[in-house]
DNA sequence: ATGAAAGCGCTAACAT
DNA sequence: ATGTTAGCGCTTTCAT
């Protein structure tokens, strides 16, 4: 299968690989309308296809995407062992499917790593998650190619960012297991100090116990991390605590370990408890009982990101920043306590 | 952030872009053992990361691998809806992640789609899920790209394979719930006709029906897609079937479409009905009841995968075809009928 | 052991 | 409107 090069459809049309860059670019004033037509039968006919490297290599875009997750802590080996992941990336993908860019997954544990991934594809574009560290900051920095980066706290103008509105969130969520009758909440969550979003969502939660005249106990609260393993082990010691009806989870893949440890006690949901997760990934729908969560719309914010990264590097995103609204599901997990 | 090439790396250790090539490409018997020295101290000192669309230009490899996933229905809009493509793309990227090539992930829809992939990045390797496809066939096999095909039924000496046992693995699923009592079992599954992997399991079914003295019966065959949506929609015809007892659907995605309606109907499982599903993808462990499935350990066979196409691409694969086993997994929607 | 030079496919500044 | 040409970073053949 030998390439097709714009050399061998400019021989076809008896004219230069110049007027055919021409034609491909779009650059219609600079070639005449018949030039155009017979250069772009020629291409059909012998099946052109661009040589990105090439395009790469000659100084524009590679027309790669690069979608970028930190690997944070050890555990988490695989990344869509957060179904998180998978959605939002899936959304990205579907949006950007149709748009002449692809996708490059990389999931970094070095710090320069990053820059590699940037070196080595000549990304147009990346969409990094969840990074909270200055180190990052500085290496990204070092690069014209515009980052959007997803529930990152970092303020610096040489970034993108789309965020969500964590604080209220977590205050909504809070808030409704308060009004369903909930006095002693439980939230399990992560490493609260190394997470500015995870921050963001404790100071929701202790927002909305404060408003309701409920005092902030430490006890209450469970950090370790985001996984459906430590959602499991934090059930327990939340088992321990007979006061406890209440149980705010910082994502639903930690909700879904706490729920199966109770269940496997025998502990009926949400007759003894009232659980409410964080993303509402695609399982908080299939499940039984169904989860109640705060819905971020995952796949959404996914195309959405595809949408912002391409409207960057096309330099027609002016708003630095993004927030998105989160909105209560309330499915089967919860109920009003009489 | 100028990009450190291997000139400017000649010109440091005061020598040519070949013996810093020859370095590079770790061709050390043409370079002295002081040079190489030399150069690689100045690789570090200058930051030289490789530029892959030049390398790929210049005929070497892109050091990308495709991972392509066919969009085969309009509703599945979303690769990762069903979880197994991402557990298994998961087990690639992971497998793959510190070898050097990264992962461009894509949907395609049209044939002529997977054509454009190979070209556009000039990719070292394809892993291509469920091709049965006789014309995707022929353009793969115009590429001499390697291509590994994942559960495909097609047999062209073109491609290496990784497949499951389906026939055996159905075979086992319903000798389980025969062995359980169960007479009457519904199978849930997608266009058989459509897809020799759907066949074949539908093959061991019938077998396992046949050696243990029971008739098959069209009307407990529910063919729609591979989808939770159609599960769903196949449960409430189920449910109508008062002799049903067992159900064993030909992806976790189904089951979980099936238990849903069921349990949303207030129907206990597994005391009512035994489901069975196929594949154990990640929720099936956390759901409540624990889903009993046909387990294929999907994120080792990405690993795996991974592996293979690696082999394959540095020609140290001689087996076309890998077979991997798929075990019983027996959990909590099944029950021994008295 | 090292170097010079051509070429991979494409773009764009600079002629014509 | 069209053609000429240099150059992007790298590999590799062919000298030296």
């Amino acid at each position: 299968m030998k390439r097709v090069t714009i050399s061998d459809i400019a021989k076809v049309c008896e004219t230069t690989k110049t007027t055919v860059s021409y034609v491909i670019n779009g650059k219609l004033n600079k070639v005449s309308p018949e030039m155009v037509q017979k250069v772009k039968t020629a291409m059909k006919e012998l099946g052109y296809v661009p040589s990105h490297s090439a395009k790469s290599l000659a100084g524009k875009g590679s027309n790669l995407i690069g979608v970028i997750v930190p690997q944070v802590d050890v555990t988490q080996k695989m990344i869509f062992d957060n179904p998180f992941y998978s959605e939002f990336i899936s959304g990205i993908e579907y949006y950007l499917r149709n748009s002449g860019y692809s996708v490059v997954l990389s999931v970094v544990n070095r710090e320069n790593c990053f820059e590699d991934m940037m070196m080595k594809w000549n990304l147009d574009g990346a969409v990094v998650f969840g990074i909270d560290n200055d180190e990052m900051v500085k290496i990204l920095g070092n690069y014209a190619v515009p980052v959007l980066l997803i529930d990152s706290y970092i303020t610096s103008s040489n970034f993108y960012r789309m965020n969500l509105q964590d604080e209220e969130a977590a205050y909504m969520a809070t808030k409704f297991l308060i009004e369903e009758g909930h006095k002693n909440i439980a939230v399990v969550t992560g490493k609260v100090e190394k997470s500015m979003l995870l921050e963001a969502r404790l100071e929701g939660y202790k927002r909305a116990l404060g408003d309701s005249g409920i005092a902030f106990r430490q006890e209450s609260v469970f950090e370790g991390d985001v996984t459906y393993e430590y959602g499991f082990e934090a059930a327990k010691k939340i088992e321990e605590d007979p006061d406890i009806t209440g149980i705010l989870a910082s994502a639903d893949i930690v909700a879904f370990g706490v729920i199966n440890y109770l269940q496997s006690k025998g502990r009926k949901i949400p007759e003894e408890y009232s659980v409410v997760g964080f993303d509402d990934t695609y399982q908080a729908k299939i499940m039984h009982p169904k989860l109640t969560t705060v819905g971020q719309n995952i796949s959404k914010r996914g195309e959405k990101a595809g949408e912002l990264i391409l409207n960057i590097i096309m330099n027609r995103q002016k708003e630095k920043e993004t927030w998105m609204k989160c909105e209560m599901v309330v499915r089967e997990t919860t109920r009003k306590l009489k």
